[in-house]
DNA sequence: GTTGCAGATTGACAAATGTCAATTCATCAT
DNA sequence: ATGATGAATTGACATTTGTCAATCTGCAAC
């Protein structure tokens, strides 16, 4: 049991940087918590004591508002972490509320005992603020593609991400429901219905939850994940 | 001179949790730059070796794309950092422009020193973490802002933040152009405008880049920043 | 098979926002 | 003062997106 615990670790980001000794010593004090679909995880204004490491699954964060309306803004996968502030404590709650909408594993392990293997270890901080760096690099992602021009190409750029190709033909399945990808680039089940369409003229199908993408480079050109360059016909955008 | 980097610094969120002999050895290495308005600081592709800590001006934090479109990621001032990742260093170049768009102090440290000296006191470490934690927040509350359902929401949501009293009437000047504000809620400066005769229906008037709100309890209600019990009067939303 | 249900699509229409052009306004240098 | 410049506003109009209702599809329970 805790052999599984330990394996199933390794795999995320933070463990990985840091020798087993120090993965068992954090994990002395952690549970792993299996969340069935559509349970919540911890709700706007609780108390943030914990640290729960996504082991498999899938978690939205999202806020809820006065008037009921739910504003998405990420989607949480294997290798996340739902945390709070392990400084100087200066957030105690969260401000968000976390939501499994599908079987989701965690890990998690009580902040004060973490806070503790920090002191005692101060690699395990620095290996952290790696991780805050990525989830912060993910936000920034999230946010440019938000404030792209259309639906079209924010759809476009959500399919890029979630190609499994670089380039050329691809095909693959949507990894979660058509409405959760409306909410992320912020608009309507049925709109987005109608870019499905609109992202035909480039040479993407979508059917059922099936994808089929013919010319990945194309689309990353309209996304404008690339730019193209006439001369020599190589990719220049990071 | 170095007396005065000290001063500077100690304002700085980072700094403040940190005894200041660890200060002096982390500034040791720094040097104050001044940034005129309109001068690029970081271009996205740039290597990201040194950190530097926003002291003064205000930046926007970008991303360039290839058809010359320009997205505004946020809006940095007095206690931002620009920074990388200080962990695995997985990313090693900037991935966003950074553009002072009013005269600008910076304090600026090389990465290398930095992490020579978090590997000596894992305080620095700590410290760092809530400091990028504070950074994940601004994100995530600027998706929430860019999410909310409409022009007129989204811009009251940005004269709550904007607004120094809390509640009653208020009174206060905008510190940045009205481009900019509709660069942030990812709209035109026409839209914006547009937006501004709509807000008088709630009792804001903006007059040149003065703003006077006759009830800023009743624009936070609109916006959603706070729910309102009908029962208690309380307000109740975080 | 039949039924019920949730997700997804489609159509018709309304509303919000973008676009383009013209104009105003303040600021600054001459 | 005059003119030049850049920001902001306004009007007219096009386009995109949201909304509401109806329908369709596949899946699961019975």
């Amino acid at each position: 049991m805790k052999q599984e615990l330990l394996q199933k670790a390794t795999s995320l980001p933070l463990f990985s940087f840091l020798p087993n000794s120090l993965v068992a010593e954090i994990l002395s004090d952690a549970i792993t918590v299996t969340v069935p679909r559509g349970r919540t995880i911890a709700l706007q204004g609780d108390q943030a004591d914990h640290l729960s490491f996504i082991v498999d699954g899938m978690v939205k964060m999202y806020r809820l508002f006065p008037d009921g309306n739910e504003i998405l803004i990420r989607i949480m996968k294997n290798g996340d972490v739902i945390t709070a502030d392990l400084g100087t404590g200066l957030y105690e709650h969260h401000h968000e509320t976390f939501e499994a909408f599908k079987d989701t594993q965690l890990i998690t392990v009580s902040k004060s005992h973490f806070q503790t293997c920090m002191a005692n270890h101060p690699e395990i901080a620095v290996s952290m603020l790696s991780v805050a760096n990525q989830q912060t690099q993910t936000l920034v992602d999230e946010i440019t593609l938000i404030k792209r021009r259309n639906l079209t190409q924010k759809l476009a750029s959500v399919f890029v991400e979630m190609c499994p190709e670089a380039a050329g033909p691809a095909k693959f399945t949507l990894p979660y429901e058509k409405t959760l990808i409306a909410a992320r680039i912020g608009t309507t089940r049925e709109s987005l219905s109608r870019t499905f369409t609109e992202l035909k003229k480039l040479g993407v199908e979508v059917n059922r939850a099936h994808v089929t993408i013919e010319n990945v480079d194309q689309l990353k050109r309209f996304a404008g994940k690339t730019s193209w360059d006439q001369e020599t016909g190589a990719e220049s955008w990071i």
